[in-house]
DNA sequence: AGCAATAATTGGAATTATTCTAATTCGAAG
DNA sequence: CTTCGAATTAGAATAATTCCAATTATTGCT
């Protein structure tokens, strides 16, 4: 099996004909590789140009696409920070998003050790959660 | 001072001549009262419908502009999931939000008593948060 | 291999929430 | 009552995303 690490990012041609049950197209391969490739949370258009380096034919309709097939098969996620163009992440772990105003980078803060949600919220009984989305806004302490 | 309460909405007229810094005007009095009245998170539109009962002529860029202003000056909270339309809501403890995924309703969900984030969260010293946003979705188990 | 059926890609048009613009109107302060 | 900045308005503009219909690729059969 492949592995798809943090600093191995795999080009296109790595990645094998089929993931967590999501057929791979050449398309799927250059979009997937470009979302594992920089953890910045690049934006559609981030990666549609980034795309367009290897694959000068794709189209932005085919990388919305391909980035709607990926996070509906759990292989990325999907990124909002209250309006602004959705941003994708491969970052599969259990972790949420803090946004530096600043910079308007995004970094990925993860939970504390055997943290649950349930511990937390007042949730009317017999909820059960198949999204949760935690952004975080601020900045980052410099002196 | 006039109360805001949950269960006592006030009608435009009711309301200041100015509340939290912001100066009411006739439609940010028509709007705020809108938005006061049902704890139903409403959309822009839904405001800008509800509005136009007893105010005909207002416009939806007005109501963006107010929904704006009331956000901006703390009395209305802005809430949004993943890229549906923003919504508002005039409940301002702290709480967060769920949305069961069979109707679309939402619901203010609140923190257990002395909940603060910092306890379950891994974040890089120095941070400080000026916004945080936490949306659930899922089903309320039904049995 | 050849071929039908199915799925993916493409470019461009369409949609939709929201913001912008420029003109008008309002309202508080003098 | 006039003035002046702010608020409102209608409509145009923007921008992210989705839709559409046509083309192209891929799969599964025989």
């Amino acid at each position: 099996m492949i592995s798809l690490e943090a600093n191995s990012s795999p080009t296109p041609e790595e990645l094998p004909p089929e993931i967590g049950g999501l057929r791979m197209t050449k398309q799927r391969r250059e979009v997937f590789s470009v979302v594992l490739a920089e953890r910045d949370h690049p934006t559609a258009n981030d990666v549609f140009s980034r795309s367009q380096k290897r694959m000068p034919t794709i189209s932005l309709a085919t990388v919305y696409n391909c980035l709607e097939a990926l996070v509906s098969h759990g292989l990325v996620r999907q990124v909002n920070f209250e309006r602004e163009p959705s941003r994708y992440c491969p970052n599969l772990s259990d972790h949420c998003h803090f946004q530096d105003e600043k910079t308007g980078t995004i970094h990925d803060v993860v939970f504390k050790e055997g943290v649950n949600l349930a511990d937390f919220l007042e949730l009317p009984q017999g909820t059960e959660i198949s999204h949760l989305e935690i952004s975080l806004k601020g900045r980052i302490g410099s002196h």
